[in-house]
RNA sequence: GGCGCGUUGGUCAAUCGGCUAAGACGCCUCCCUUUCACGGAGGAAUGACGGGUUCGACUCCCGUACGUGCUACCA
């Protein structure tokens, strides 16, 4: 049988690197088994619908290089992928449900509901479920007669098809990561599966969807766990339990400080992004930075998703794709939950720019000199020379115009005490003499540079040390940057003689 | 509160009964470098707790604690 998976998102929102870990994983999954990767939307709440956060959803794909087979906007032989546009079809299988008896019609207002709750609860922390307990008090076609059902429908009652969860029935699953998980179906309350609007609820849509689209492996986050039971009985009610897919309930990733499932607020909070990419919220108009504008390689994203909860067994932490998808397995997945670590995410970053060709590079970081610079404003050739000498210094895309911006323009010395500090004639008459005997240079390299620069040292009784860093903040602006020489070597004579003179006045 | 899941250095984590408990990030020291980095060499830092089982438990079992998730006509 074929492998097939599936990333089944609702579209409310900026997408959460949970979200993309699991998207990878799945992915991963299916290339290793040569399968099919599904993108299905599930916008089954209209109340929750965010327009755009579809296409968002599949761009931060794209960034990231993992795109599915089959998805809303690509197709494919189980079409239509978004659960909005499949509503008709749900409600044949909640018909069979209740054929069958294992689920029922109900009546009841939220106000109804919300005072059963309150009135039958068990003690002051928890309310009281819809469930075995309370269903009989309930206004349902459980506790009405069939007439008093039809009248009710016919004369446009609102009405929600709920599972008819049985009584401490012992259901258990088996977790690829986690092994065999128990429950007592008691425990769960009797879910709605088809709303009044006559959508279906999650419970509902991913088993009969997964069930057609011959999903054969479902990988979730954690937090389905508690409702997975109910999932697995609807699997079985629907007489399909022999195909129901193997599950994996992904571990959480949690806030690096306190506790509590990692989310957008705490990266606000702590300075680093949570979304794959910006996001930008219709109804607030609020930005919500991503790792792609922070400037994340999206090979060093993913590699540094892989590793939170993963790991091969072996020392080696960075990974391209292809590696991935021959190393990874769902087995060896960690069953806690991670707390992200974005100073590991930054380092992950900087090593997957030292590894990067520099043509590669240049195209990555060419978009942010046009932001700095304007487009057309700089000279493109000057990015091949800079990057191998800068490189080493950047740990995420923009570095490369802090660590670089001297290249393009005159810098403001930032370090001029710095400099001046044991100025005297003496320097003052050494980089005259330096700067004029630039002109009869033979070559314009910097080991001509150099050599030029140590030969006058002597003449004014000067050390090299003690000149070299006003050099490098005449040049720079600050005590950073590659080699003096070398970045002498490509502003050119013109702008190096300009720089000095500047300082000496 | 109930139920589920989890628990190895500050963080990510290896270990599938033999441990003097890997490795990485971060931190500290030193070397390299007359800048900042890269790189290199070191260092500090770990099995939640209590019972079992066993010749031997980080590894298996039970309990406790703690953490986390769920407990909606949200996913």
């Amino acid at each position: 049988m074929k492998v097939r998976v599936r990333f089944a998102p609702s579209p409310t929102g900026g997408l959460h690197l949970g979200g993309v870990r699991t998207v990878l994983y799945n992915y991963l999954f299916a290339r290793a088994h040569g399968g099919d990767f599904v993108l299905r939307i599930e916008d089954t709440d209209q109340t929750r619908y965010v327009a755009g956060a579809e296409q968002y959803i599949m761009d931060c794909l794209r960034w990231c290089g993992l795109n599915p087979d089959e998805s809303p906007e690509k197709g494919g032989p189980y079409a239509p992928y978004r659960q909005s546009e499949r509503k008709q079809l749900y409600r044949e299988y909640a018909e069979k449900l209740l054929a069958s008896g294992h689920a029922y019609i109900a009546f009841d207002t939220a106000e109804e509901i919300e005072k059963m709750r309150k009135d039958h609860r068990i003690d002051e922390h928890s309310h009281a479920q819809y469930d075995s307990r309370t269903r009989g008090l309930m206004v349902n076609s459980l506790t009405l007669t069939p007439e008093e059902v039809n009248t009710r429908i016919a004369g446009g009652t609102p009405y929600v098809v709920r599972i008819k969860m049985p009584e401490h029935q012992t259901i258990t699953l088996h977790d690829m990561i986690r092994g065999e998980v128990t429950f007592d179906s008691s425990q769960s309350d009797d879910k709605v599966l088809l709303k009044a609007d006559g959508m279906p609820t999650y419970h509902l849509a991913v088993v009969v969807d997964d069930y057609l689209m011959k999903i054969t492996h479902a990988f979730r986050g954690e937090e389905w766990l508690p409702s997975a039971p109910v999932h697995v009985l609807l699997w079985e009610y629907l007489g399909w339990k022999a195909h129901m897919p193997q599950w994996a309930h992904l571990p959480l990733i949690l806030k690096p400080d306190g506790n509590g499932k990692l989310s957008k607020r705490d990266g606000d909070r702590l300075g680093f992004p949570v979304f794959a990419m910006n996001w930008l919220d219709p109804k607030t108009g609020e930005i919500t930075k991503g790792f792609k504008e922070m400037g994340f390689l999206p090979e060093a994203f993913i590699n540094m998703l892989a590793m939170l909860g993963w790991n091969s067994g072996s020392e080696q932490e960075v990974f391209s794709l292809d590696e991935l998808v021959q190393k990874f397995s769902i087995e060896r997945v960690h069953k806690g939950g991670a707390k992200f670590d974005f100073e590991k995410a930054k380092w992950f970053n900087q090593q997957y720019i030292h590894k990067t060709s520099n043509e590669l590079l240049a195209d990555r970081v060419k978009p942010y000199l046009d932001a700095e610079l304007g487009i057309g404003n700089w000279e493109l050739g000057l990015l091949s020379k800079i990057i191998p000498l800068i490189k080493d210094r950047c740990t995420l895309l923009p570095d490369f115009w802090a660590q670089g911006h001297f290249f393009f323009s005159t810098p403001e010395i930032k370090e001029e005490e710095t400099m001046r500090k044991g100025w005297n004639d003496q320097k003052q008459q050494f980089f005259t003499e330096w700067v004029a005997a630039l002109g009869s240079l033979s070559s314009w390299t910097h080991d001509a540079l150099e050599n030029s620069f140590n030969e006058l040292l002597p003449v004014h009784n000067l050390k090299k040390g003690d000149v070299l860093l006003p050099l490098r903040i005449m040049l720079v602006g600050g005590k950073y940057g590659p080699g003096v020489f070398a970045i002498a070597e490509v502003i050119g004579m013109e702008e190096t003689v300009k720089r000095v003179n500047w300082v000496l006045g």
